[in-house]
DNA sequence: GTTTTTATTCATCAGTTGATGATTAAACAC
DNA sequence: GTGTTTAATCATCAACTGATGAATAAAAAC
């Protein structure tokens, strides 16, 4: 006869402070990785804090704990991972710049912009998707949308803008900031995971196959910048 | 002494079916242009029926009356005016084929395809402005969007396709969605009015100058799909 | 002129929501 | 060791939510 076991888990848990070794540590991130899924498929209204709460397997007062109010808990899923890919678009575009020198183009340009997400997105980590189809509702979200992309992107995008006057050295500002207000609603509505082309072109495009996207959005866009910025003071 | 003359309008509502000679009928639409409103700035999760009924001026009870649930409402929103652009926007590529003959150019076809939403948008009627907005959103919605997108303008995307494969004879079915794609993006965004571009720019470009965005998008669209759909088979 | 249908408000429900103060126990500072 | 801080659950709240059956009165059908 077997001695009694332990039963593997039936996790009634245990209130306060969790043991060291209790080897369920991060529940911070867990919280906030629960929140990202929920949050980029239904917005933030669409969202409750007990659903993220029973996913992370976590007390809703926890998340009150850590980040105040709802809205706390949603800045700081879209500030989190907003961190990384920054540094990494403005590194791209460095890096582009230095190495270009005087042949610099806006394909280039535009490539070294979109490489970094599209090259993640393309790995496949789930994690990302969900953030990057949470940038794509916020970008369209019309009550504070606009607010929150320019608090948390901004700067970047003003870099790329710089980069771009240098490769289109006639372009006017107007047309530069119209251009890149183009390439933002394609590369969000790409970055969206609706399943809309898939439907659309009746399973020979899909929404997740980035290496497509990848291979066609810098020519796409960077042509149509070439169109408009340097229309009328340099010949085609 | 002026007689006591009814006071204007106490507007305690009367129960029971409404006197024809009223003056304030069209409950029906009514309830729609208010749910249309607050549909385009929070999205279907972030409105109530309450907040609709308010603005409506009628009991919630009503709006169940007429449209069953939330969501019979939401579609019924999204459908109303889809009829009316989507036969609009057929009737200009129909017009354009016609008018062009062998000449047809992509960008031709893509113009027409533009013409009529950002013309109506640019008349400045704010019921349509929300209107735009809720279908930027809806687009951008992981959850259902692609859904709905689908059902309500396949039709008219295809017919769109269709036209730029005569424009384009060498492009690929692939190319050809895909630069659709990003043409949606593209378009949606500008349609959101998120005061994105106000800020960025800063003040510079604003979101409500459709006329700035008629006058650049079908060449900048159209100079993408060219450099990706010809760029194996014809030379350049 | 009676009956039926339509359009509207009233009253109310059961379930959900974001939030909070109390409690608990481990970790940490001294 | 003792006291304080941190990290967690528990128990509960008042407000809100979508929805529905009943009441009402005008219009439409007969």
């Amino acid at each position: 006869m077997t001695v009694t076991r332990a039963r593997p888990a039936k996790r009634k848990p245990r209130r306060g402070r969790p043991l060291k070794s209790e080897a369920m540590p991060d529940m911070r991130e867990r919280i906030l990785d629960a929140a990202e899924d929920h949050f980029s498929r239904h917005g933030f209204w669409g969202v409750t804090i007990r659903e993220v709460a029973q996913d992370a397997k976590v007390d809703t007062a926890l998340l009150h704990y850590y980040f105040d109010t709802k809205r706390g808990l949603f800045d700081a899923v879209f500030a989190r991972r907003a961190e990384v890919i920054n540094r990494e678009r403005i590194d791209s575009i460095d890096a582009y710049e230095r190495a270009s020198g005087t042949s610099i183009t806006a394909e280039g340009v535009i490539n070294a912009f979109l490489q970094p997400i599209l090259e993640r997105a393309a790995l496949g980590d789930q994690r990302w998707h969900n953030y990057f189809a949470l940038i794509a509702q916020v970008n369209n979200t019309p009550a504070w949308g606009g607010e929150t992309m320019a608090r948390t992107f901004d700067p970047v995008i003003h870099r790329l803008i710089r980069a771009l006057r240098k490769a289109l050295p006639d372009a006017s500002e107007e047309d530069l900031y119209w251009s890149y207000h183009f390439l933002s609603g394609a590369l969000t509505l790409s970055l969206s995971q609706t399943g809309r082309i898939d439907r659309l072109s009746n399973g020979l495009c899909k929404s997740s196959d980035f290496e497509s996207i990848g291979r066609r959005m810098a020519p796409f866009i960077a042509s149509g910048f070439e169109k408009i910025c340097r229309g009328k003071v340099t010949a085609v």
